[in-house]
RNA sequence: CGGGGUGUAGCUCAGCCUGGUAGAGCACUUGCUUCGGGAGCAAGGGGCCGGAGGUUCGAAUCCUCUCAUCCCGACCA
């Protein structure tokens, strides 16, 4: 490609609303446009990229057994009302209706659409299991698009649907798929981790997330040092230290005026953060519930909402605790709450002994309370989040805490599509069977800018090989003005491309200062520098953008060389 | 959805407090010089100052409403 019939839409300057790395530079280097809060365009440098992405997620879904499909981004409410996800959904789903008043939404994914299809299409085991892909644009009318393509409202998503007669078969596939990703996410050049998580919203059995490492992720990954025990921290659980055996001391009412946190609270009675056991009021689907943990813990949202059987959970507001408990924020307490409310103790604050609480009345708390004497021991949960350094629930290792982005994520889903939507198979005995199914996204738009994260320097991007947009750049020196180095050039240009190479020439008539700066910056990962100086002794000046080291090549041995780089 | 910020040239921003008819740098066009690390000089094109209403002789500037957008939080395969 000739940088004269290429859109290169570099830019010097940082746009004034991009947060993160990858996006700043996606910009810079005229790879995406905005359109609107979380809509993008993929400029032809951006597109090239997101195609290799695409290519090798294709490459390794089809090795996989996998067979590609396309589904309409445009979805029927009929079928979301059939499994029940029309009303769950919620405002991220973008509704629409047509000329007929009918309604649909934009699919932010497509349990129920391939659901459909399959139910109709495969009628005996004999046809499983099967695994049905596509690559398709979704749409996610998420509250708060940010950072660039890593969390748009619309994106490329690579999801596949598997559909099993057993759990058995269905492990398998998850097990194919498993390994699947890990060589997608390695061929594309990025340090990530296959992680425990949450199943969310789309609901199932077991499911693990794959994390590209970057310190901007959003999600933050609970690691083991010592063996492979990883999770979403909305998932990790430690190992609990060992109960105390202390004697149980008789409980104490004591004034506290005006203490609002647990910090006060330790001061104020002179006690550990450890044997304080805090009340959080949640509203668990509308309805309140209180949890005790930990002075020193946090509530974990999403165990919680588990431990409630609830799909939405939220902190109550200060009223909403008043009326539910008859006590101010901070006042809160296990013993003489209304019998009728719902409450849940965490496993490590179970374990606390000769505790302080609140008293439920203004200004008070209870000093050595204990669980099972003075209260009793309600249900218990593990709805704390991890903290770095505690024991790994598997091993005798620690557990330590690091930033990812989710760009992979596979689900067991079991029967809760197939079972809504009747789509069922005859087994061996001639008797419906409903399938059992896995579902396997990936995030391709995400991967670039994950792959930018990870990949990037002072000067710009440092694309992977993989999927870098051009392997070489192509810099003659002063072509304008030396007939030499033109002829030079431009049969070296054709005779790169003869050999496959993807070659970016700069044949724009500008300073080399500006060519430089612009391959850096657009992360091409090898350099040719054509000039007067290097024919005159027969050679070309290569040099690597990752490590920023180089040498001279004879001008006859150049392609050679270039496939030997990009082959090993 | 709560809190905060910002909307002025393609981009980054100044001007606004203290009203008087639009600015800089980068980018773009042309010419000359320069030519291996984002050149210099000169000339030029480009803005309904987000939108609507109001105050005023006069509004980018003051007031009200609205829209958009970004950040923090809540939420989120």
């Amino acid at each position: 490609m000739r940088v004269s019939r290429f859109l290169l839409s570099t830019v010097k300057e940082t746009p004034a609303d991009a947060e993160v790395i990858s996006h700043q530079l996606m910009l810079r280097a005229g790879m995406i446009r905005k359109l609107a809060a979380g809509l993008y365009t993929w400029l032809p440098l951006g597109l090239r990229v997101l195609r290799k992405v695409e290519a090798i997620v294709r490459e390794e879904m089809d090795r996989a057994g996998a067979q590609e499909v396309l589904m309409p981004a445009v979805q029927p409410a009929e079928l979301w009302q059939e499994s029940g996800r029309w009303n769950q959904y919620g405002a991220e789903l973008l509704r629409i209706k047509d000329r007929h008043h009918r309604e649909f939404c934009f699919g932010p994914t497509h349990e129920e659409v391939i659901t459909d299809v399959i139910r109709r299409e495969i009628r005996s085991y004999k046809q499983l299991p099967a695994n049905f892909y596509q690559i398709q644009t979704k749409f996610r009318d998420e509250t708060r698009p940010r950072f660039g393509v890593m969390r748009a409202r619309e994106f490329i998503m690579k999801d596949a649907y598997s559909f099993h007669l057993d759990l058995a078969s269905l492990q398998e596939t998850y097990d194919l798929m498993h390994s699947t990703y890990s060589r997608i996410f390695t061929c594309l050049g990025l340090q990530f981790r296959a992680v425990e998580a949450d199943t969310g919203s789309i609901g199932g059995r077991s499911s693990h997330e794959f994390h590209v490492l970057a310190d901007s992720g959003e999600d933050a990954i609970a690691f083991c040092d010592t063996c492979d025990y990883a999770a979403n921290v909305e998932m990790a659980v430690s190992r609990l230290p060992a109960p105390s055996h202390e004697a149980v001391r008789a409980k104490e009412k004591v004034t506290t005026p005006g203490i609002r946190t647990v910090d006060e609270q330790a001061t104020m009675l002179g006690i550990s953060h450890e044997r304080i056991v805090k009340s959080i009021v949640v509203m668990a689907d509308d309805k309140p519930a209180v949890f005790f943990i930990c002075g020193s813990d946090d509530l974990n949202t999403i165990k919680a909402a588990h431990a409630l059987g609830a799909i939405t959970l939220r902190l109550a507001e200060a009223a909403e605790v008043l009326a539910v408990t008859g006590a101010p924020v901070g006042f809160v307490g296990p013993l003489n709450l209304p019998a009728t409310l719902t409450v849940i103790v965490d496993s490590q604050a179970a374990q606390t002994h000769n505790f302080s609480s609140g008293a439920n009345q203004v200004d008070y708390h209870w000093i050595n309370l204990n669980w099972g004497v003075d209260v009793p021991l309600p249900t218990v949960a593990d709805v704390r989040s991890v903290c770095i350094g505690e024991q790994c629930p598997r091993c005798d290792g620690h557990l330590s805490i690091r930033r990812g982005i989710e760009v992979g994520h596979i689900f067991q889903l079991g029967t809760k599509y197939s079972q809504a939507l009747n789509a069922t198979c005859l087994d061996e005995q001639g008797k419906a069977t409903v399938m059992t199914m896995g579902c396997y996204g990936i995030g391709v738009s995400r991967i670039v800018a994950s792959a930018i994260e990870q990949n990037n320097d002072a000067q710009g991007i440092i694309w992977p090989n993989s999927i870098a947009p051009f392997h070489v750049a192509l810099l003659p020196m002063n072509m304008h003005k030396s007939y030499r180095v033109r002829e030079a050039a431009e049969k070296l240009y054709d005779e790169l491309c003869a050999a496959g190479i993807e070659v970016l020439f700069d044949d724009r008539k500008e300073r080399p200062g500006v060519m430089f700066a612009d391959m850096e910056l657009i992360g091409i990962p090898y350099r040719l520098v054509l000039g007067e100086r290097g024919l005159d002794e027969g050679v070309i000046e290569y040099k690597e953008r990752r490590t920023n080291t180089g040498q001279n090549i004879g001008l006859a041995d150049v392609v050679a060389f270039m496939q030997a780089q990009l082959t090993q």
